[in-house]
DNA sequence: CACTTAAGGTTACATTTGTAATCTATAATA
DNA sequence: TATTATAGATTACAAATGTAACCTTAAGTG
């Protein structure tokens, strides 16, 4: 039911490329990482191997050597697990408590009000 | 500028306590703690020994056994604090992003976005 | 006043997390 | 084929976190 996985900060990190690539060896997430980012690559092995043994991620065998790294959790559930989490923690569990604050501090303009109210008409 | 706490999930529990208190005993805390909660007064103790630490809660004496504590941060800077590291972390930072998965997660009610709506009106 | 209790302070300890070194086995090459 | 480089697996380790035991001191009670 709940596909309640528990990601850490580090571990998303890679998971964000496994969704955006769908899926990746080791080599290509290093690419991607070393834009800006020097992490070590026994510390990538190392989350990829949390994240298997969690299932939030499975890994495939190419050959003897190759290994390709596939997400085994949606994307889209996950975010709404996390957003879930989120509002639970610090709100409540209440979206119009957050978005009342969002309000508040003009995070939102009018316009994108506007443009999710269209989004909604539409819809139904 | 950015009272960045890094308060952690049991700590916040306290903080939010804190928060609708005002200021609080250790022994109110538990009260309230214990309505459906069972933690150990020692687990409280170290949590707002920790929350001193960090500088979220400060304690006042009263006379030379009693002890107040009370929330040295502000609730809305805090908040807003967690929005942002929570869009950031799932959102790339983007309002929008997190909106139009609550619209498409049908998380929100055109009533609620015409009220937010409103409101931006009526302010500016 | 001696004794027990209660309030707060100090120390401890297992688990999780971020980070990385080390080991093992496969593959490429001299 | 012996040697080296490389991919992945295993082990390590400090800091953070949740949880709680233990210690010290003030306060109430016989």
């Amino acid at each position: 039911m709940s596909d309640k996985y528990d990601i850490t900060d580090a571990e998303l990190e890679i998971m964000q490329i496994l969704w955006k690539e769908k899926k990746c060896d080791l080599n290509t997430i290093m690419e991607i990482l070393n834009t800006d980012n020097e992490k070590n690559k026994n510390t990538i092995k190392t989350l990829l191997r949390r994240l298997i043994l969690k299932g939030a991620v499975k890994s495939k065998k190419i050959g003897l050597k190759e290994t390709v790294y596939v997400p085994a959790v949606n994307e889209e559930k996950f975010l709404n697990n996390e957003n879930e989490s989120f509002l639970n923690r610090l709100y409540n569990g209440s979206t119009d408590k957050l978005l009342l604050n969002f309000v508040e501090n003009k995070k939102i303009s009018k316009e994108e009000l506007q443009k999710l109210m269209d989004m909604l008409e539409s819809e139904d």
